[in-house]
DNA sequence: AAGACTGACTATCTTTGACTTTTATAAGTA
DNA sequence: TACTTATAAAAGTCAAAGATAGTCAGTCTT
């Protein structure tokens, strides 16, 4: 097993015994515990705690300073706008948007089955045509904020519904 | 016997024995161990573990990389994937998809959530990226054939499991 | 000719270390 | 005391080195 996979796991664990859902952690003192270098911490940090996972960190250098990192429960709508207004710009990479997709998924913001068929449109395989790559990220990004878009009107319609639904009984 | 046949039936061999229907391993320690070129394990995977083969296969590069194979049950003789082998060629005009999704809905052949879906990847909106109208047509083949794949075999597992539901019921 | 195989080159991910930036605190000075 | 400066203790950055895997064109076999 990598080290960065073990220096992970061993910060969610923090994570999981933490009341709160955040950590605090020094960064030398975990380097040490790992035997690695203190930059290695900024590697995981880089790669696994992002804001595409569900994370968000902030630090403190100097004297008492250290990092902690917090577990973000975004509300569902939250995360659609996030992702629609800011994070699904004018492009996004293969990787990127398989990442979104889970964190979609298992946060219950959309369904699995939603999350298969963007994951279906947004393949390799849907997108394997001759267009330079910095096309094909364009491309993702548009057809990952219609999709989305879809999803979230469709959503919409069911809320509106069920409340016409409601006042209709209420009239009864 | 081929090399390559070997090491399909080796491979073939870690998967039986495995408890989960999934193995890992490293392409140059299997490569050492065949005293063969790495990339001799790179073409027995291209020939003899492909999708239509029923399996996927995924990899990861860089320090503790691996290559990870996956048997996938396909659901063979399925009606939609049939149909849509036939019906969607190598190209699809806009106006084309807008009317095979309609029929598709209106058949009842697909829900028209999914036509919704489906619409929205292959909206011009989604679309609007700078690439010559035969490639474009090419991509609307594509992301359609996937994504109608995603739903047939959705269905196609919605089956199984009220199958195995019943079978359990019945077992009661 | 088709399939099997190889090797050189490429792409990607991980790990490290040298150098930088920030901050708290101690020391020095008017 | 109040202010400035020096020092040490964090954390950050970035590029290079190391470890895997992928690609592809060409050679060999059948």
């Amino acid at each position: 097993m990598r080290l960065s996979d073990t220096i992970e796991s061993f910060i969610k664990q923090m994570l999981g015994a933490s009341e709160e859902n955040g950590v605090e952690l020094k960064r030398n003192e975990l380097a040490e515990y790992f035997g690695c270098a203190p930059s290695q911490i900024n590697y995981v940090l880089a790669t696994r705690f992002t804001p595409d996972h569900g994370y968000v960190v902030e630090s403190h250098r100097g004297g008492g300073g250290c990092i902690r990192i917090v577990h973000v429960e975004r509300d569902q709508g939250d995360f659609l706008d996030y992702l629609i207004r800011e994070r699904v710009g004018a492009s996004l990479e293969d990787k990127d948007a398989r990442l979104l997709l889970r964190q979609l998924v298992e946060s219950g913001t959309i369904s699995r089955d939603d999350g298969l068929m963007i994951a279906s449109a947004l393949s390799p395989q849907a997108l394997s045509v001759p267009v330079p790559e910095p096309v094909k990220s364009a491309l993702r990004a548009r057809i990952m904020r219609c999709m989305l878009l879809t999803v979230a009107r469709r959503e919409q319609r069911r809320k509106q519904t069920a409340a016409t639904a409601l006042i209709r009984i209420d009239h009864t």
